[in-house]
DNA sequence: CGAAATCATGACGAATTCATGACAGGCCCG
DNA sequence: CGGGCCTGTCATGAATTCGTCATGATTTCG
């Protein structure tokens, strides 16, 4: 999952920011001040930054030129005012592009792609959950069994990723519903069926799991 | 030595600036409207490409992005005033700087190395992407199988390198319409037919892909 | 022990999801 | 202007998947 680090002083800004690009997809990191940033930048590196040109101590513009030293990770300025002089400081002092404020989230999420697609960040290979001879590979859309793939469909996929989201705690049929399927409501019994499902795929005894298994009375869970 | 294309309609300012281009060592092709400055680019891209906003027929701003649409030559609008509207949309639509009129040579090739070296820098670590027999080379914009050019479409293409840089990981049709086609909204299945007709061209069997495959009920994916 | 609650699982029709061929409009080129 | 390529839409059919139900097994608890 590709991460973002946001740069912005105004707590509602950069808290909204972060949760529209969660949605989008991205890992988010914040900073309130220059400061924060380049030293979250340093010690764990985004994907992309965003900078918000007016930060308090250090500004945005020094803030660009110490991020570029360091590398040349995607930069994003993020101007309260399209002002020309602001802008074109900005793309001096290194930044990659910019928006203004308010943020259209469609608009930044697509000049972090466009950006992103210059850069050409090398593919950092798909991470996986693994449970004993089980592995689960969320961004691959797939889940391999001593290592050979497993057909799975959508929704046993979907309620196995949030069963391994949440390893070794139990949820209920409720929350499984909510979650996997988006219902409020509905039979309980469908949980249970997609889990009998799934345990002939994955288990090498489906009738005795060593993974996926009941707690009767409340649910069920995902463990290694 | 590195091609510019200037497309300006004012002879005279186009003249000089090819002029003066080429006393700072450039080889320079010029355009008098964008249609011409389009097809120019598409026969023959130039590494740098001028493009005056106020342009009789197809405007700056509709030139640029259609520039953009076919590759990420770096671009630099010339606006005739200092409106920071034109400014400001010039670079939405894709332009990398500008500059205003009337144009200091000395600024301009200074821009033209800055924006230059913004792309290169970002550019230059893109190997060829290997899936197996196939290889992607986004910067050539050309697909060779067992080593053998494929003729691929544009759009083709531009699938094919959405779906190699996410390599490994599957891309929701959704996703895809977003990225190659720059729809939010649209048929679904356009993608499908679009993939299909990719498989046709770089999978031995097309009806059992082995790397463009797809991941029921998510997406697709490309895989080694 | 026996009843009630809880869970597992097989079967089946309905619905979803994909692949593919056909086709019309647009664009470019000769 | 005519032909060829590219693109997007549509329709069709095949294959898969989903949700429901019924039945039987297992566990809990009075």
């Amino acid at each position: 999952m590709a991460a973002v680090l946001v740069i912005e002083d105004d707590d509602r800004i950069r808290l909204s920011l972060a949760l529209a690009l969660e949605d989008e997809g991205y890992a988010v990191r914040e900073a309130p001040t220059a400061e924060e940033g380049l030293i979250a930048q340093r010690r764990e590196p985004a994907d992309t930054v965003l900078v918000d040109l007016m930060l308090p101590g250090i500004d945005g513009f020094e803030c660009i030129r110490e991020l570029r030293r360091d590398g040349d990770v995607p930069i994003i300025a993020i101007s309260a005012r399209s002002d020309t002089h602001d802008i074109v400081a900005a793309l001096e002092a290194g930044a990659d592009d910019y928006v203004v404020k308010p943020v259209e989230v469609k608009e930044l999420s697509a000049r972090m792609r466009a950006v992103r697609r210059r850069t050409r960040t090398a593919a950092s290979p798909v991470s996986a959950l693994v449970f004993g001879e089980l592995e689960i590979r969320p961004e691959a859309g797939e889940v391999l069994r001593h290592g050979e793939p497993v057909a799975v469909t959508r929704t046993e996929f979907r309620l196995l990723c949030e069963l391994a989201d949440h390893a070794g705690r139990v949820l209920s049929r409720q929350q499984l519903l909510e979650r996997v399927w988006e219902y409020s409501i509905g039979d309980e019994r469908l949980v249970d069926v997609h889990v009998g499902r799934l345990r002939q795929k994955i288990e090498d005894n489906p009738a005795a799991p060593r993974h996926l298994v009941t707690v009767r009375g409340l649910g069920y869970k995902l463990q290694r």
